[in-house]
DNA sequence: TTGTGAAATTGGTAAAACCAATTTTATGGA
DNA sequence: TCCATAAAATTGGTTTTACCAATTTCACAA
């Protein structure tokens, strides 16, 4: 049995799309610049106008672009400041270890910020959320499927209290990590009613230490949550 | 002077690809189901099949779809698995002073994560990411442009050191956030020669402590380090 | 000098046609 | 009857041509 080779298989448009994105990379263009015409760029590149598009489109939705309607096709940002984000959409994505053990770091601080700030409202949202969280593990409803999991509502809406954006994404990319077909995978030998009920009785402890404003008190039931967790998923991986 | 409205001028692709989107979000289909071909779905939206092209494309790039020649349109994920991401190429991206808040929580954790199992090598590799900076000072050199500028590796190799791909990947995204214009227009006035090194100081302290293990001094360090940044940034942002 | 408008340029979209890979169906032999 | 094989239909991949709409350019007139 030979190794396969990786073919070069490409679709047109990406081979294009990687082709420019060189270039950029090279500095053939600067910042703000305009690109060649696309009727231009198909000609040098030997393509069609279609297949030029669909490269240029490639390159708008990654944001190193931008195109305008009559004027032309702007340099928008250099690649290296692109790139990144935990979903690509086309890998399997990041070990489902170091995931967590990501989130027991950003997690745990983030309960720590919520303690200290935490109003009645929100208080309010988190017990829904934990009250969510039992009637789906009643109905026997799948883990970790959705945004709409009372599980993910929990943590998000704690991050939510932090008030600062870049850190509810951040949990909101932790989350959908751990929602790609690895950790799924193994989630689905894991979602056990008792271990659900254990994250329940978490996520209260969390809860109660944050409502009282003790910030370390919530950090280090966050931590201890997530460590239970990540005993539980590193039990169940390895059988 | 009228506040104008947000006019309606999406480029067709996008509609079409939204409209997807959205069918997606009510569950129209399932995953691993199919889509209608091309041409059908053409027929159905009533736009050509180069559009219909495009939009499976930007569904294609963000992970929903996948496209296989002469079988069909897959579906590969639901929207709630996909979106996220710092740095998303359209928005002018989150508050400056969000982005150094959660640097703060973050890179604090990961240096005294990173004083706990440093090595020889390692070290020296911090070393010389000051030294690069250091040098960068004297030449003048603009500061946060690229992944090369000195400051950047300083914190990616500490990020590195954790050894955890999802620490790393987001230390480079909070990174690639303060590259984005609006943090580059605020930098600009704050790149003083007497910044940098201060930067450069801060630095060294840090090493020190991640150099003799000591993870509280390396988390206090580092918070130290940010909140004077972030001190810096606000004093010039709002004159 | 300044403003106006026509012309050229550029992206936006559509239609038709053909190629290549895959899937389905039909066919014929065992 | 069953299965392998080939033909046909389906589906994405790409090209060519054409025309529309927005923007820019520039000559020309006021």
């Amino acid at each position: 049995m030979l190794e396969l080779k990786e073919v070069e298989n490409l679709r047109l448009y990406r081979q294009v799309a990687d082709q420019i994105t060189e270039l950029l990379r090279k500095g053939r263009w600067s910042l703000g610049e305009r690109l060649p015409a696309e009727r231009e760029l198909a000609k040098q590149l030997g393509v069609s106008r279609p297949t030029v598009r669909e490269a240029v489109i490639a390159l708008e939705l990654v944001g190193l672009v931008e195109v305008r309607t009559g004027a032309g096709i702007y340099i928008k940002a250099l690649p290296d400041a692109v790139d990144s984000g935990l979903v690509t959409g086309n890998d399997q994505g990041p070990s489902p270890f170091d995931l967590i053990e990501a989130r027991i770091v950003i997690e745990g601080e983030i309960a720590g910020i919520a303690a200290a700030s935490i109003s009645s409202e929100e208080l309010e949202n988190l017990l829904l959320a934990i009250e969510k969280m039992e009637s789906d593990i009643e109905q026997g409803n799948q883990h970790v499927s959705s945004r709409e999991d009372g599980d993910f509502l929990f943590h998000s809406r704690i991050a939510a209290i932090t008030k600062n954006s870049v850190l509810q994404s951040i949990v909101e990319q932790l989350w959908a990590g751990m929602r790609r077909p690895l950790f799924r995978a193994i989630c689905e030998r894991v979602s056990l009613p008792q271990n659900a009920r254990r994250a329940v009785k978490d996520h209260r402890v969390i809860l109660e230490a944050i409502a009282v404003g003790n910030s370390e008190a919530a950090k280090a039931a966050m931590r201890r949550h997530l460590e239970q967790v990540r005993g539980v998923l590193m039990q169940y991986s390895g059988e």
